[in-house]
DNA sequence: CTCACGATTAGA
DNA sequence: CTAATCGTGAGA
């Protein structure tokens, strides 16, 4: 378990001194799927605070990649906000009713994304048990569209920065990662992208979404 | 306008 | 294993 972080003061100097940067989400998107593993997701509304250390990515690199939502450079009024500068979050409706949650890396007009697709609870727990209608810890936050539900993502997230002291992700210095990668997970339509290793886990971490 | 489908999940 | 469920995007 990482330290609790409503065990120290979240206060604006801790997050700035942590957070992660514009010039850090302008690289690539399997780099970025790499190396966030073990940072934490923050978001703040007022008081409230809801954390989660990131266990698992999958990197969606864009235009040559046949599983993203911008293959061949498609570009619709969904898909727009990943053409963005690298830092902003890319929400989408799937399923009829769940959210899935990326992050836009690289440079403006190259849409490559880094989807979350688990966390493991850091802070604000209560609150996330009651937005998922649940208080089993193994299906809480370990799934793309479980912990956008304890957060309580919703299309109004697209396009926002993830580099403001509401919505940020804090660096872990010091982490050792027992890192794993392997194919992504429910992209059997895409007849090259399947077969590629990006997807990037905290191996044995038990909010991983699948074992 | 119509229609097929999905970067999943809950439940039988 | 399958049903649920509806916004999105492609095509008529």
């Amino acid at each position: 378990m990482v330290q609790s972080l409503s065990e120290k003061k979240i206060t604006s100097e801790y997050i700035a001194a942590r957070m992660r940067k514009k010039t850090f989400f302008a690289r690539d998107c399997r780099y970025v799927a790499e190396h966030i593993l073990g940072d934490i997701l923050l978001i703040k509304k007022g008081r409230s605070v809801l954390a989660g250390k990131i266990v698992e990515t999958e990197a969606y690199p864009g235009k040559e990649d046949d599983a993203s939502h911008a293959f061949k450079g498609k570009n619709t009024k969904r898909t727009s906000t990943l053409y963005s500068q690298g830092g902003v979050a890319y929400v989408y409706f799937i399923y009829g009713k769940y959210w899935c949650f990326n992050i836009v890396t690289g440079k403006k007009g190259d849409p490559q994304s880094v989807f979350i697709r688990a966390l493991e609870p850091v802070c604000g727990m209560e609150k996330m048990k009651k937005l998922r209608g649940t208080g089993d810890m193994g299906k809480l936050t370990c799934g793309p569209c479980r912990w956008t539900q304890a957060f309580a993502i919703d299309r109004t997230w697209s396009g926002r920065p993830l580099t403001s002291f509401s919505a940020c992700i804090l660096k872990q210095a010091g982490k050792k990662n027992n890192l794993a990668r392997g194919q992504r997970i429910g992209v059997d339509y895409a007849e090259q992208g399947r077969e590629e290793f990006l997807r990037f886990y905290l191996k044995d971490n038990p909010f991983v979404s699948k074992k």
